[in-house]
DNA sequence: CAGTGGTCTAGACCACGCT
DNA sequence: GCGTGGTCTAGACCACTGG
C-alpha cells in the first residue's frame, strides 16, 4: 500500500515540480485554474495556493492576478564587471558619447540607458568601512537606475569621499561620459578593485525599483576601487537580478 | 482619517520589517506567537502567516515547529576563488597535505573538510556546451560537498572530458591533494578560467543537501578552465549558498 | 506536558486581466 | 462580465521543541 508520507502541500508541490522539470511543462505553458488543481488532488484550495506559492519561490512560476500561473522564462544579458577595453570609445561616431553600460549591452543586440542621479548622502555601513571614514560620514553619491530596452537592469550606486567629489564632474546630473574615464580625470586613477559578491533577497524598496517578482534573488556586487597609493577612492553597490544577468570574470591562472 | 490602503498582509509584514530595520528587534530575538500578533492586529492567525511567511522569503526570520520565530543572523566566510597562492603548501606540516579549501578556511579561523565521490556521469547541458561536447556524453566527475566545522558550506562538481580523466588520479576517491596542481600533473595546465556568476533560488535537492532556511538564495558559480592549446579541460560547478559565504575577486584595472 | 508553529478545511468576498 | 488569483476569516487537529 506504500503510503506516501509527505503532506498534501509537498505532493501538489512535487508534482507540479516534476510536470516542469520533466518538461511536459514548459516555458510559458499556463497552469490549470487553483480550483480545478484542488479538485484534482482532492484537496481544499488554501493547499494548493501553499504548494504553488513553493514553486513561486523557487523561481519556477510566475502569479498574478487575472492572469493565471505561468511556467517563468529567463533569458539572461551577459555583465562583464572585471573586463576593461575601452568600450565607450568603440564604434563611436563623432559627437557620440556611449558609455561602457550602452556600449556592453548593445553588443549584445540590446538598448541600455542609464537614469543618474547625482547628490550628497551620509556613508552607509559598507561604505563607511571601505572608504576608511566614519560612519555616516557625508559622501557623494550617484545613483544610477541601468536600464535594457526601458526596463530596469541593475541598480548602481557609486559613492566617493567629499574631498574627491568636490569641484569635479562627479555631481554633475545626467549621463556623462568621460573619456579616459572619470577617476583619472579627478587625479585618482584606480589601480586595482577588489569585488565582494554575494546573493541575498532583495529588500522591499529593490525589489519595486526593479520590478522584481517573487522567488528573484539579487546578487549583491560592491567594488572598491584603489589609486596608486592604496588609497580607497571610489564603492560602488551594485544590485543585480538573478533573473537577468550572468556575471562573468575571466581569470588568468598565473600561480 | 488617513485610511491605511495597504492590506492586513503587508500591514503586519511591514510592522515586523520595521521592527527589524529600526534595531528594536535584534539578531536571534524571538518574536511574539503567532496568535498573539494575530490578537494585537485584530487580524486572523492564517494572516498574521502570510505577513511573516512574506519577511521569512525575504531572509529576515527563521521558521520553525515548537522553537518559534527568531530575526535571522548572518555570519559570512570569505571566499576568493579568483586568488591563487599556493595555498595548500603554506604552512604545512611535513606529511600533511591540506588542500586549497581547508587552507582557506582555516585562514578564517575555521576548519574546512570536504567529502569526494568520484564517478562516471551523463555531461548536463551546461557542461557539455562548455566543454564543447555532445549533451549527455559520458564524462569524469568528482562531486565533492565543502564542510566547515562539520556543516555544509558549499556543493563542488567538477566535470572532465573521458579522455583527460582516464587513468589518473582524477578518479580516485577521497580527498587527495597533488601538489602542483591536480590538471598540471595530468597534463592539462589550466593558463585561463571563465567565471559564470548567477543567484538563483536552490533546487530542492540542493536545498537539502546544504540544510538551507527559506529565503537563502544561491550563487551559480560555473568555471571553465582551458589548457594552453585553449581547449576546455574542466568545468567545475559551485553552489555557494548566501548565507554563508561573500565571493570575492581581486581585479587589476590594466586598461 | 504546555506551547509553539505547521497543515488543512470551507467558505466568502475582492481586484484585476482579459475578451 | 467572466474567470482568475489575492485577501481574509474561524476553527480543528497535528508535530515538534523545550522545560
Amino acid at each position: 500500500m506504500a503510503v506516501d508520507s509527505r503532506n498534501l502541500i509537498e505532493r501538489v508541490a512535487d508534482h507540479y515540480r516534476a510536470e516542469i522539470s520533466s518538461g511536459r511543462l514548459k516555458s510559458g505553458d499556463t497552469l490549470p485554474p487553483e480550483q480545478d488543481i484542488a479538485d484534482q488532488h482532492e484537496v481544499s484550495r488554501g493547499t494548493v495556493r501553499q504548494a504553488l506559492a513553493i514553486l513561486t519561490n523557487e523561481g519556477l512560476l510566475t502569479s498574478g492576478r487575472g492572469r493565471g500561473r505561468q511556467v517563468r522564462s529567463y533569458d539572461l544579458l551577459v555583465w562583464e564587471p572585471g573586463t576593461f577595453e575601452h568600450k565607450d570609445q568603440r564604434g563611436d561616431q563623432p559627437g557620440t558619447h556611449r558609455d561602457a553600460w550602452r556600449a556592453d549591452v548593445a553588443e549584445q543586440g540590446r538598448e541600455g540607458s542609464q537614469e543618474v542621479e547625482p547628490g550628497f548622502a551620509q556613508a552607509p555601513d559598507v561604505v563607511a568601512e571601505r572608504l576608511g571614514i566614519e560612519p555616516k560620514a557625508a559622501v557623494a553619491v550617484r545613483r544610477r537606475v541601468r536600464l535594457v530596452d526601458g526596463t530596469p537592469y541593475q541598480l548602481a550606486d557609486s559613492y566617493y569621499p567629499r574631498d574627491i567629489a568636490e569641484g569635479t564632474p562627479i555631481l554633475e546630473p545626467g549621463d556623462v561620459t568621460i573619456p579616459g574615464g572619470l577617476m583619472t580625470a579627478v587625479g585618482h586613477e584606480q589601480v586595482r578593485y577588489r569585488d565582494e559578491l554575494r546573493a541575498r533577497m532583495p529588500t522591499k524598496d529593490e525589489a519595486s525599483r526593479l520590478n522584481l517578482m517573487a522567488g528573484t534573488p539579487v546578487t549583491q556586487h560592491v567594488r572598491t576601487g584603489f589609486d596608486k597609493e592604496g588609497r580607497a577612492v571610489r564603492v560602488i553597490i551594485t544590485i543585480v537580478p538573478g533573473d537577468r544577468h550572468v556575471i562573468v570574470y575571466d581569470v588568468s591562472a598565473t600561480s
